[in-house]
DNA sequence: GTCTATTTTATTGTCAACAATTATGTTGTG
DNA sequence: CACAACATAATTGTTGACAATAAAATAGAC
């Protein structure tokens, strides 16, 4: 059977399976994240400063494949929060400099167990999450690979 | 290794790679869909209408996942370019159909060749797609089940 | 050193996602 | 019938994505 013949369902297509896995767990991250008050992305950010206290956005934009647009409001959020400071560098003023605050590093402790939480509520082991990440990781790299050219 | 003692790295949330790879689906699309004037959860709508012709807002969120917040206002996008009708049911007031009108359905075959050319700019396979799909699938069908309880 | 090209962030505008609420209509129970 | 419970869409407000553009600073070429 071809691809054409018969113009495939909507669960065929991958990028849909995707799509709609990658928001059903931002539903079940959601009543955590509430109670730290984050949305998923901005845990994201957190992550990252977790693990380098600061980063300048074009670092961030690259790990987490965002551009400024979505970037600079949503880290002006999180200043507003009390989660980051935004300092212009001073060697080179174009870079913006997002460093971590003592109150965002206290949420490192609330957060930390969240995926174990989540973990459990999927009743999937480790060691499945970590097989299915290595699936769509090495995706990403062939799909990052093709739209590079 | 336990998953609390080093917090993990972005890369190895599943959440994040799903999420990633997602939009770096998306951007190999826009391409493609800008051609047909088209966004890739607009062309999810048409996926549903190509098959069926006709659906309520209730049954096309279901099976896109979307909520009427989400719906209302790109239906009402894709009305003004001409692709889809929305007309309350006369048995039901409360339903809005929404039909696919001959230029919607015009716009199949100019998609048809889509999911093949991403496929060939990935270099992949279809086996390969299928069965990472199957995976995806799978978690999804997990994700929901936990979510719902 | 000056001018040009490049880098980096910010801004603007459009479209999506979704929670919370409202409005309207239907169904079920007494 | 009347009234409560429920179902369906629409609305509103907040946050994200991202293209396109602008603004500012730096680096490189000559």
């Amino acid at each position: 059977m071809n691809y054409e013949d018969e113009f495939v369902k909507l669960e065929d297509h991958l990028c849909f399976s995707l799509y709609a896995c990658s928001r059903a767990i931002f539903r079940l991250y959601r009543p955590f994240l509430d109670e730290l008050n984050l949305t998923y992305p901005q845990y994201l950010v957190l992550l990252v400063l977790w693990e380098r206290k600061q980063s300048s956005v074009k670092e961030l934009g690259e790990l987490l494949g965002l551009d400024s647009g979505t970037l600079t409001p949503m880290l002006k959020r999180m200043e507003s929060a009390g989660l980051v400071e935004r300092k212009r560098s001073i060697e080179d003023e174009r870079v913006v400099m997002i460093t971590i605050t003592d109150e965002g590093n206290l949420l490192k402790e609330k957060a930390v167990c969240i995926p174990r939480s989540l973990l459990e509520s999927t009743g999937m082991t480790e060691e499945e999450v970590i097989t299915i990440n290595n699936v769509i990781k090495k995706l990403l790299q062939k799909v990052n690979t093709a739209s590079a050219k």
